[in-house]
DNA sequence: GAGGCCGTCCATCGATGGTTGGAGGTTTGG
DNA sequence: CCAAACCTCCAACCATCGATGGACGGCCTC
């Protein structure tokens, strides 16, 4: 069965979480932890300097995000096999690690055993969603895309901002901020801004550490 | 030095994380992981079992949270010990594990000899509390406490509901609504009930998990 | 080139939200 | 017992928001 030893790259940037990874990697049977990153950044270079078989990554990470991370090794990779570990379950993260090229999504919950589990199913060429992901999937698929400027209105909502103050923001009339607001509640399914903000949060559309200071 | 043992219990949900702990503390010198739990009822009857000398928990926890946990505890045995290992960085998380009674609060981005090195002093009767938490605490600090009526309506806010729904919701006129949601909008630095809605969930007054749907 | 989607703008209107300045009742603690 | 803090209610005002229904040019795709 295990015949060869399954190379793995792990990237992680809390260091307790990603040692533990390690520590549990390494006693299963033919796998092998060949490089460990901290971020993004990172992430890539031990890539290049690895080629694991298989890359288990956080989707939050400093630098770089996961699913940038992901996008960038497909594109001189296109083979590399991804296999997204995250606390996190907003709709969003989920779609675009899977839309990134990630084979495999689980949350920090699952056992050791699932985990290796799916080490393997994946090196395999199998893919792995565990049903209560692929049901928020289901769910965000059914939703419309956001435009790029109803993208910008709503992080601005979410930041605070009234009609107004997004209006001067983007240079843009208050007539037309609320024209993108209007069509971005239909979208997102809620009827107000306050439920804008609370709904992009939930679903990771924007990202809460977003929130803290950085203007454009 | 170590010169006795000092008896840990990782209190963690994340199987993966907690796996993680519990590995690398049993290699550290003079540190033995006694009990582990994945919630916070277990949490609890590990600790009469075991009677650890440190309980090592984070804050978010099924059943029970860790705040609950520490105070529950510390009801029987007021002599415990506790370390906060979160992920979270919300201020009132760290108000309110620190009120209940937590020694040491940290990230898990800290590196394993922090870790290690916190657990013997906390052992040894000191408190550590990392600059960056100090910092949050005493922004904190500054701020004044909302009323429980006043939580009352900013948790509906925060579930996108009008103010009339808020009035119908917790049997009061909307006038008084109004009047709550005023002063809460002062407690909490910001000017409208968007802003009141997000520094919620940012600051960790109101739980995001609280937000999928239980109604009172 | 026709149909779509997008981004921009506009006006109007009713609904909602936030401000101000009261006022009365309760509970709690010194 | 009194003060302080809390909860409740009110009225009336103005600002903001959201809904509605257009309108126009640009761009892309078929």
């Amino acid at each position: 069965m295990t015949q060869e030893t399954i190379k793995v790259l792990v990237v992680e940037d809390h260091h307790v979480v990603r040692q533990g990874l390690v520590a549990l990697l390494n006693v299963a049977d033919g796998i092998e932890v060949v490089g460990e990153a901290a971020d993004g950044v990172e992430a890539i270079a031990q890539f290049r300097k690895h080629q694991p078989n298989i890359t288990l990554t956080d989707l939050r990470l400093p630098r770089l995000s996961g699913v940038e991370v992901i996008q960038r090794i497909r594109m001189e990779t296109p083979q590399a096999r991804f296999i997204v570990l995250t606390t996190y379950d907003g709709d969003e993260d989920i779609y675009r690690a899977l839309q990134a090229g990630a084979r495999a999504y689980l949350l920090k919950g699952m056992t050791s055993e699932e985990l290796i589990a799916t080490i393997r199913a994946v090196h395999a060429g199998k893919s792995h969603i565990p049903p209560a992901i692929a049901q928020k999937l289901a769910e965000r698929m059914g939703a419309e895309e956001l435009t790029p400027r109803e993208f910008d209105v709503l992080e601005q909502i979410v930041r605070g901002k009234s009609n107004k103050e997004i209006a001067t923001e983007l240079d843009i009339s208050e007539a037309t901020v609320k024209t993108h607001i209007n069509s971005l509640l239909g979208k997102l399914g809620v009827t107000d801004r306050t439920q804008a903000a609370t709904a992009a949060i939930q679903r990771g559309i924007v990202p809460l550490e977003s929130l803290r200071k950085p203007g454009p």
